[in-house]
DNA sequence: AAAAAAT
């Protein structure tokens, strides 16, 4: 018989996890770099005159690796000498102290992105406490964490011991912000000694804040070049892109106010909506450019945006911006546009999972780059309950019925308990939503054929709790953080086990409790097997016929064991056995490609052992 | 086979 899903979560296992400490360094040697030139300097000509920069540019290459690269001893903590260091270190200047811009957009008036009266926002009971963030801290111990690369900066415990700047640390107060996550605390030191970075994190555990807090402090540090003239394209400074417009706006409004009042300028660009706003928000000046990648592309091949002074790159999701369909016009804006190329850049990838031959295809983009994975708050994904359920295809309307009907009958549904429904196709999204309507259940959907406004509606709709069920094809996958997503349904399986990973991180998030279930028939065998993998590794109740499917072994192909690795995130590709042997870079693959993706379900099952084993 | 992402 069925209990109530919320008796599910109150059971919750909560078993800790063992921590394991960092592991020791290994990887790929450091590649010599020749020394940076500045954009303006380099051979290829300009379309346009590019600005010139105000200060000496992004760190040189032998700077970069001043936590032990080719050459330079560790160097932990010694001031950087190229930055201006007046205000360094906190002048008492408040926002501004450390690069002010010299020309060009700062005296505008910024709107607060608080949403408050209080611009401050810093009375000693909104900051105090950690009720606003939504964040259970106490789920903060006992994280597992895997760094590997060399020499791996230390993480730090406080923001305190981190100098971000004033202006910065006045917007970690108005968000609230006590104590950083621990995605935070290993990647901002990695990212503000200069260091590439390839991390595997949930969302939800601080992701955003861990790329943006560095590019906004390396960008107040590195000074603003004054505005170019004579042209109408703009030069940012930062790129971030994402594989969603709803994600991208997300990022914006999160980079929005972490950098409110440093002087530092966000803009978005997303498909879907009319470009001329976009244009006109980007003429008044963009030092961050949040992106999705088509309408970034568009914007270059107009060449209303340049990417020559672009210091920080980073990709968010960044193994679905790798994947099949992104792949071309990911290497397309960072290989073949005119961004510095990596090494003259600092690169971050970010996300909760990452395929062994994404690692792979990735490190194209990355010098000598730092692996960190972090497992999530609350370790793994204890947080969610995960259930799966036999549901032929023909029962599964009514066995949703009876699932929502439960949840009503419970009390568990309205604003704080929205349901996430995850469908396979655009058209089984809108045939659902419609049924769902049909019989008095508030929902609405959103897909990609839906028009962006149409899914900005829905999107908020379903926040705000007006509509508490929300249908949804895999854009809405990803990163996406909803608060009080209480319970996600597969009614249709992903085919592909990270899928069903970062769908099921839409609920449990910033350490709450959620409910994961599944409708599994047979159109899903093959992810019998690792889907039973991966809720054992979770300390989920595995169903014996889930067991008997998965150890078929006709149904065991897929990828075998799972890619990612055990517990969460994953695993530095570079310490596969077959890595090792190659003894090189990434150059040993060079002629690898994409062309075997899909295909790495053998070859390492056995050396394919976790720290937390 | 499907979804996402430019017009």
């Amino acid at each position: 018989m069925r209990s109530s899903w919320a008796d599910a979560v109150e059971n919750a296992n909560s078993g800790s996890v063992e921590n394991a400490g960092t592991s020791g360094a290994s990887g790929a040697s450091a590649t010599s770099k020749s020394a940076y030139v500045p954009p303006h300097l380099r051979s290829k000509q300009p379309t346009a005159e590019p600005p010139a920069p105000s200060h000496t540019g992004p760190p040189s290459a032998s700077d970069r690796f001043g936590y032990g690269g080719a050459s330079g001893g560790p160097r932990y903590g010694v001031p950087r000498s190229d930055y201006g260091r007046q205000g360094y270190g906190g002048g008492g200047r408040g926002a501004g102290g450390w690069g002010s811009r010299s020309g060009g957009w700062s005296r505008e008036r910024e709107v607060n992105p608080f949403g408050n009266d209080d611009a401050d926002g810093l009375a000693e009971s909104t900051f105090s406490e950690q009720e606003n963030t939504g964040i259970n801290f106490d789920a903060y111990e006992d994280i597992p964490v895997e760094t590997s690369g060399d020499n791996v900066p230390p993480p730090v415990n406080t923001f305190a011991e981190i100098d971000l700047g004033d202006a910065l640390n006045l917007n970690i107060r108005r968000c609230k912000y006590v104590k950083p996550t621990p995605v935070q605390r290993h990647a901002i030191p990695i990212s503000l000694a200069g260091r590439d970075l390839m991390a595997c994190a949930q969302t939800g555990s601080g992701k955003t804040a861990a790329f943006c807090f560095p590019i906004i402090s390396g960008i107040m540090r590195g000074g603003f070049p004054p505005r170019p003239r004579g042209t109408r394209t703009v030069f940012p400074l930062a790129l971030i892109l994402s594989p969603t417009r709803e994600l991208s706006m997300q990022i914006h409004e999160e980079a929005r106010k972490f950098s409110y009042q440093t002087g530092v300028k966000v803009v978005v660009a997303y498909g879907g909506a009319p470009i001329n706003q976009q244009l006109r928000e980007l003429e008044r000046g963009v030092d961050i450019l949040v992106a999705t990648p088509g309408r970034l592309v568009d914007l270059l091949e107009r060449a209303k945006v340049s990417l020559q002074m672009i210091r920080f790159l980073a990709l968010d999701e960044a193994d679905r911006m790798l994947d099949m369909g992104f792949e071309p016009q990911i290497r397309k804006i960072v290989e073949q546009m005119d961004m510095p190329p990596r090494g003259e850049r600092q690169t971050m990838l970010f996300s909760a999972t990452f395929p062994k031959e994404i690692q792979r295809l990735a490190s194209d983009f990355l010098s000598n780059y730092i692996f960190l994975a972090v497992g999530r708050v609350g370790s793994s994904t204890d947080l969610i309950v995960q259930r799966v359920e036999f549901v032929p295809e023909s029962d599964k309307r009514s066995h949703l019925m009876d699932l929502l009907h439960a949840q009503r009958a419970n009390g568990v549904h309205g604003k704080q308990a929205l349901t996430l429904v995850f469908v396979e196709t655009k058209k089984g999204a809108d045939a659902l939503e419609h049924w769902l309507c049909m019989n008095h259940f508030p929902a609405t959907t959103i897909h990609g054929d839906r028009t962006q406004q149409e899914r900005e509606l829905a999107l908020r709709s379903f926040k705000s709790g007006n509509t508490p069920i929300l249908v949804a094809t895999d854009v809405a996958a990803r990163g996406l953080d909803i608060p009080h997503v209480a319970h996600v349904i597969n009614f249709d399986l992903p085919n592909d086990i990270d899928d069903y990973v970062h769908r099921i991180g839409r609920t449990g998030r910033a350490g709450k409790t959620g409910l994961a279930t599944a409708f599994f028939n047979e159109s899903n065998m093959s992810l019998a097997k690792s889907l039973a993998e991966l809720m054992q590794e979770a300390n989920q109740e595995v169903p014996d016929w889930l067991t008997r499917y998965a150890s078929r072994a006709s149904y065991g192909g897929g990828k075998g064991r799972r890619s990612s690795g055990a517990r969460f995130g994953g695993r530095d590709y570079r310490r596969d056995s077959s890595y090792n042997r190659s003894g090189g870079g990434s150059d040993y693959y060079g002629g690898g490609g994409y062309g075997n993706y899909g295909n790495y379900g053998g070859g390492y099952g056995a050396g394919a052992t976790s720290a937390w084993d």
